[in-house]
DNA sequence: GGTTAATATATAAATATCGCGAATTACCGA
DNA sequence: TCGGTAATTCGCGATATTTATATATTAACC
């Protein structure tokens, strides 16, 4: 979900509560948040400027121990509620974490809730 | 949920995230912020300086346009996250906000997601 | 005690989520 | 174009959530 304006909406706040309404979710998000200590070292992506921090699906995979398309579906999940966000270069899907987004969300708490 | 520590784990923010993936749950929330505007004055509360700010489950209720046993049912979900506290006064159960454990979960969101 | 009002709980049916394996698609290199 | 690797999508059974109706509980009142 595109993150245009200023504020989250109440309906866009759910969809990040359902999000991380799972704790694989938030693990996953949380492994994120260090890619460098919890992923080995990723070459194309650190050649690649232009997503920085990003980490492929594999790499997740493993990390978080569930099946492939469990954490295909998982990403989207997060993808969808604009938690992450992700490039694809060649064969491999980046995801990295959506700063924006989780900073409006912080701001969403510390106002709306 | 009691709340005894000083930080939430993952596990009870989880249970909070839950709590707050339904917008009625979350409306709730809202409206018990300012119980004032929100619902009509309560003569009995008022009188009981034990639990300032809260409001009965019918009022609740009839705010968040949902039947008697959903608002139940959901009530006792967000007890169960913490997020909100009752208590029984003659035969009326009144529910309020849990600042603290709201206080917890933006620290939680702060420093953990 | 009997009745009534306010909540809570039990039950049930529809819907959603979980997490997997299999099939499919996307991309790369030879 | 073929084969291999990465990722997504599909389909499934199991589990959980949603929300209502019906019933039970609790307290107040006569």
């Amino acid at each position: 979900m595109k993150q245009e304006l200023e504020r989250l909406n109440d309906e866009q706040a759910v969809e990040i509560f359902k999000a991380l309404s799972n704790q694989t979710r938030v693990s996953i998000l949380q492994m994120l948040k260090d890619p460098d200590r919890h992923f080995s070292p990723q070459a194309h992506i650190i050649a690649d400027e232009g997503f920085v921090g990003g980490v492929c699906v594999g790499d997740i995979r493993s990390k978080a121990g569930i099946s492939q398309s469990t954490t295909s579906q998982y990403l989207s999940i997060l993808l969808q509620s604009g938690l992450v966000e992700m490039k694809r270069i060649g064969q491999w899907t980046y995801y990295r974490r959506n700063e924006e987004t989780i900073k409006k969300f912080e701001k969403y708490i510390g106002t709306k809730i």
